[in-house]
DNA sequence: TTGTATGCGTTATCAC
DNA sequence: GTGATAACGCATACAA
């Protein structure tokens, strides 16, 4: 122990010479960097950004700084990502993946990391995502319990975790009310607005009339209200809307429109605290199963009984 | 210079131990991390996270790694990630501050670093914003072109840069125009959503009725834009709305707001492009003198001429 | 309590 | 061109 009037001279000085001591001295030797990196498709995403914000917060008052890396949903800038992280010696990694190659790199060098929002097959990693099935056939129920069976669906390639869980839970949905799917409602608007405007517009103009639209995000939502709207085809009169997360803006939006709501606080909560447990504690027990957290149907005005 | 034979041996076995070589003891003797810090008020700001976005291709095309920090505008946070950068050894910070105290901290440690989206008086700092008094300026000179002179404004509390901006290019578009200013048409609603909505609640309610309300960013416009929708006032008929920044889901917001757009790509290459100068050349030769970015106004449907 | 040597994983600077 | 060695700024362990 110092004396209590070194210990404050030494402040002193350190304030004066506006001293920090070097992270990066300690962490070589210390072999912890107290930093986590965070990979993502993009943080313009509301939900990503949401979602970062609580993890930021709780970091911070645990001493931790972010890195943050936004993939573009590109397997290349995300592999990139992985090896720079590592490079950094990041203490943990979460991550939103696009590619599996990216967390079979990570499992192999032994990093600690969470899996976030999605779930990666034959990988036995931790994990915390929605319940993207549950939400999307329960909101899919929710449709057909007002009547429509005649149901457009604005997905994605069907590459992507959520994007095929969705479509499961749609699919299970009809399946179980015995409704038969047809293919030319089912269109891959890789979950981008200006396709999703096109593909909608292109909807009314074959003469294919659904009585209900299912967006399975946000951005593809508002791809599908601008058509609507320029068409001069009304919501829920005419057709419904129902979108996965809420639109930004959504607050001010006329109809205010219907959508499953991500739990993210909770997915927050969960992948911060279980990747710093992971970091913290050297014993870490893996369990095996993915932590899913359920998802809720908003009901606004965007879908009508019929 | 090795042999490639050798150097091919080495990567495949650098590959097959999933070997990274480690920046930070390579930082400690280089002294230079390639990291950039960026301090801002909010992530989930969509001004501040486009421009983040480009700022990320920008550096990483340059091998520099971003470190983010939100203030929320807390003053005490800003000065905790300012020492926290300085101790991570960053080679250079963008800062959009919220106090002048941690600018004045980073220029006593000889930091590189630049201003953004604000002006610090007393500073001699590079330094690049949008210039919001001259895009305020104009957006006013619109409305008073349109015949109004009732303008109510949603402003902060005169604090932030541009708040103060545009508030003094408003007066000096009426002053210029010789329109009195009424005080009760001024209105301090924090660039806070809920608190504008309830403000504009009130302005109806007590009988104050302008013919246009100016709002000093995206969320009050859209605070304006519920309590007008609730009291059913229409815009642009009974009341004119005018936004600084556009709001998320503008394109489906009916009517489509008028505002002023900021130059976020221009202000995202000026910045990275100055501060990466800064890094890299060790004869900077700072220019005294701010870089005033200008803005565009983006005429929609929500103003009408009276 | 205070001082001193050693090591962390690189780069750089020498001799060789 | 190759190989040994010091140095980067801190933490740790041990001796004084």
């Amino acid at each position: 122990m110092v004396s209590s009037r070194t210990t404050e001279k030494i402040v002193k000085a350190m304030d004066e010479l506006h001293y920090q001591p070097s992270q990066i001295a300690r962490s070589l030797v210390k072999k912890r960097t107290n930093t986590i990196g965070v990979i993502i498709p993009n943080i313009k995403n509301t939900f990503f950004n949401s979602w970062f914000r609580y993890i930021e917060d709780y970091a911070t008052t645990l001493d931790f700084n972010l890195l943050l890396c936004n993939t573009d949903e590109d397997p290349a800038k995300e592999i990139r990502y992985v090896k720079l992280l590592q490079s950094q010696r990041v203490d943990g990694v979460l991550i939103a993946p696009c590619s599996s190659a990216s967390v079979e790199y990570l499992q192999k060098c032994k990093a600690n990391f969470v899996i976030v929002d999605r779930v990666v097959e034959n990988i036995n990693a931790p994990c915390v995502t929605t319940d993207h099935y549950r939400g999307s056939f329960e909101a899919t129920k929710y449709l057909i319990g007002l009547g429509h069976k005649k149901i457009a669906v604005l997905k994605g390639a069907g590459i992507l975790y959520p994007d095929k869980e969705r479509y499961a839970g749609f699919k299970n949905a009809m399946d179980e009310k015995k409704i038969e799917i047809e293919e030319e409602f089912i269109f891959n608007c890789e979950f981008n607005e200006k396709i999703a405007y096109e593909t909608v517009l292109n909807i009314f103009r074959k003469g294919i009339e659904p009585t209900a639209i299912f967006a399975f995000n946000s951005l593809m939502a508002i791809g599908a209200v601008r058509a609507l709207q320029q068409m001069n085809i009304s919501i829920p009169k005419k057709v419904s809307l129902l979108s996965f997360d809420e639109i930004p803006g959504g607050e001010i939006v006329k109809p205010s429109i219907t959508h499953v709501m991500q739990p993210i606080k909770s997915l927050g909560k969960n992948s911060i605290t279980l990747l710093i447990d992971m970091i913290q504690s050297s014993n870490f027990v893996l369990r095996s199963k993915p932590i899913f957290i359920k998802a809720t149907l908003v009901i606004n005005d965007s879908c009508r009984k019929i």
